[in-house]
DNA sequence: CACAGATCTTGACACTGTCAAGCAATCCGG
DNA sequence: CCGGATTGCTTGACAGTGTCAAGATCTGTG
């Protein structure tokens, strides 16, 4: 107990990104409630308008937090490829599974970061966030560009595939597509892509 | 006026599906409700009840419809391109135009069909519409499988590359990418792809 | 110490989806 | 022709939601 809970909140704004970041990882994004994070942070439910312009304000908030646990989540499966093999493809190869889990084991987050209208992306934070995230991707694809510089075609095509791919798999469990056949593996898709890179 | 409102709507069940796809076509996913589109069908708040399962109906019953839209948007596309350039490659891109110029154009229907969580994507008839759809793509991926057969890999690629294309362009409006380069056409990204198939 | 400003609470309002109960109209068997 | 039975819709209520206005409470500073 914080000493009979003082009328100030220590650090309310963190304590309801914290308290969002639950409900949307326990409940989904329906469970996501300005009232019941304000709840959760032990405040009643106006005290989140002070800190956030509504639940839009808290939901951004949230993604620029989020986007941080994506670059983590690219940089870290990119480490574990390079311990398995340490060469160019397996090295994108590990940031787009870094993606995909990333997608598949925090639904609600990837769905916060590229789905959900109730987001702005043009914040500052979330544009920063976002741009480092894109970043890790961008580096792992240089090694295919034709002259070593920055191709935006394997970029996008790159993008492109991995973000479909993680879509058409979260939001399309039981889609035809399931039962006509067994979706092929990402990365013999990336290589069929890369092979003439 | 209809005879002085008669007490049963004469086919109320299409009346609340044609208002829900009015609703969402002019203000997006969040103007659709139910209460509205009652309204909208001119009738009491309660009435949708007693056909569809609550607004998860609704909108699978929508989504049904818009199935429909979005094959006849790529088989559109792919005459148009048919008219232009007689060939496979040329046939495939007007697929893929129709695919990306119905989720533009038609934004909350194409939110309905692939994002959102409130369709029951395991209905019988959003099954069978969203089966109708595919196998315009699947055909036109055939002339490029490699023994003549429908090839999972080739159908995946674009299916996936496709929807990824058009995703991030709903989605992310202002990311930073789009600030990084432009984005290449999609036929660009596809001529790359099946170079080589 | 006193006051100004930040911080939170309380209460209200208009919405939402959903349920129970009842009213109105149609249909069907006699 | 007519009287239940059934279907279709209405009314009313309830618990939630986001949001606003007003006020209470604490904190820091002159």
């Amino acid at each position: 107990m914080t000493k009979d809970l003082p009328h100030h909140h220590g650090d309310l704004r963190e304590a309801l990104i914290a308290a969002g970041l639950r409900l949307l990882a326990e409940g989904g994004p329906s469970a996501l409630t300005l009232r019941r994070a304000a709840a959760l942070a032990g405040v009643s439910h106006a005290a989140p308008a002070h800190h956030f312009d509504g639940l839009k304000g808290l939901q951004t908030a949230m993604a620029a937090r989020a986007y941080a646990q994506f670059t983590g989540s690219m940089i870290q499966h990119r480490a574990a490829a390079e311990l398995a093999l340490n060469n160019d493809f397996s090295r994108l190869v590990g940031v787009c599974d870094g993606y995909l889990a990333f997608a598949m084991d925090r639904a609600g987050l990837f769905h916060l970061l590229f789905v959900s209208a109730e987001v702005t992306r043009d914040d500052p934070q979330v544009m920063q966030a976002s741009a480092a995230a894109y970043q890790v991707l961008r580096d792992a694809c240089l090694p295919f560009s034709p002259d070593g510089t920055p191709d935006p075609q394997i970029e996008t095509l790159v993008w492109t595939m991995v973000h479909g791919y993680a879509l058409l798999g979260l939001n399309l469990p039981d889609c035809p597509k399931r039962s006509l056949f067994d979706i092929p593996p990402f990365d013999v898709l990336l290589a069929r892509i890369l092979q003439r890179g």
